[in-house]
DNA sequence: CGTGTCGTTGAGTATCATCAAACGGAGTGG
DNA sequence: CCACTCCGTTTGATGATACTCAACGACACG
């Protein structure tokens, strides 16, 4: 379980500046955050911030550590509809006067900042730089979305794995090792694929030398191989 | 091609109630609308209103008719990401500085009006009730997008199908007719289908008299059987 | 009356899911 | 320290699902 360690302090939290606050002045949050009751969740790895059908009344902020937001037929067939990174802003389906739409679930050990949507809704109200900030994520998410609805639609399995894999490692130097952060399960739903195809795609590339993994860190050691053998029609 | 008969009369709007400018007050729309060009364009089926990468100078609203938004990849392999009806407001991707995402073309005779993302960033700092409207309509399109996500990550084509008949013939009585608007192919690209596929389905049900259809309209006859053979696993 | 587009249907096949078994590392308890 | 379980992963064998290729019919349009 979760559980709540206390008042969160926006003027040091080391994740503001990639936050929806990044742009506001220290003044202004001096002066606004006295009626903002934040608190910070520190979650182990698998607990739930929330579920579906729940009524929102809290928006997060992710603060370090990884969360799923996934949604799941009554069979348990399971997607992951996104996955949230230091820094991300969700849980806001409340100002559109909706219950949440999916579950947050933690991936890793993760510390939250939890927001009462209200307060949220005032600060927005007025401060443009609030408003700025959560209207551009907003549109961020929609665009991410719409780029995943390409993957899972469009592309067969390897191609999915392989962007996948070179979205996670982008930006990296060669030889960079990576933590993979998800289990083969965790991959499967959000691609759409097994538990078992993921794994067989992942054993061919490594006997191929396209790719390597230890604990559970990866490293692309050839990503132009990588391209050509699971993107040919340079769909990666 | 698309062209431009005019400019747009937001006071007698005919789908202005079903806009973001729902709840302006008419004092304010008179006023604010001077310095507002909008133009209104008339398409037929196929128009491209925009492509992935142009740069993003304008929103659009629907006035009528029907639009789809897509993605490709190089080989042509395409995904239709979402499907606007009358009053959607869709082109929005330039409030976060970002070129458009997706194709934005037509599906049937339509007719759209343009608005300058300039002024209605203006309009909207402004008017709450339009700034209120957008945020909504954004975070519907956020829910929708992830409600598509497992529509494509985690069903079964049937599935996939069946559920997209019942929710284009929601809110419908039995014994009510309606048109289908898409072909099989553009169901194949929305739902990650074949044509072959789209088709070989839809005769099924139809022959298991589930669906009937008559000149690109349908109805579903047993909404009950459809979803029992169509979804065993209470998926639809 | 051709021509083109869209939809249907069939046959064959590739892809990926399913089922099943075994492996390896982490953790536990004797 | 070893045996044990547990869990995630790997690998193999098999099969179903949905794709590909192809032919044909229906319909609209010039």
């Amino acid at each position: 379980m979760s559980h709540i360690i206390g008042k969160g302090h926006c003027l040091t939290c080391p994740i503001r500046y990639r936050s929806i606050f990044a742009n506001l002045s220290e003044e202004t949050l001096k002066s606004e955050i006295k009626d903002f009751h934040t608190s910070i969740l520190t979650c182990r790895s698998n607990d739930i911030i929330y579920e579906q059908g729940e009524p929102s009344k809290y928006a997060y902020t992710l603060r370090n550590g990884l969360v799923k937001l996934t949604k799941s037929l009554p069979d348990g067939r399971t997607q992951i509809v996104r996955i949230l990174k230091k820094g991300d802003l969700f849980g806001f389906d409340g100002f559109a006067k909706e219950d949440y739409n999916h579950n947050a679930i933690t991936i890793s050990q993760s510390e939250i900042c939890r927001l009462p949507l209200s307060s949220l809704g005032l600060l927005r109200s007025k401060n443009t730089e609030i408003d700025t900030a959560m209207m551009t994520s907003w549109i961020k998410n929609i665009r991410e979305a719409e780029d995943m609805l390409l993957e899972l639609g469009a592309k067969k399995a390897p191609e999915k794995l392989a962007s996948f894999l070179l979205k996670w490692c982008e930006g990296l130097d060669d030889r960079d090792w990576i933590k993979l952060e998800l289990s083969r399960s965790e991959i499967g739903d959000l691609l759409g694929l097994t538990i078992e195809t993921v794994s067989r795609f992942l054993s061919d590339w490594r006997r191929l030398g396209f790719i390597e993994e230890l604990k559970g860190s990866i490293i692309i050691v050839d990503s132009k191989g990588l391209k050509e053998k699971a993107c040919s029609s340079g769909s990666c």
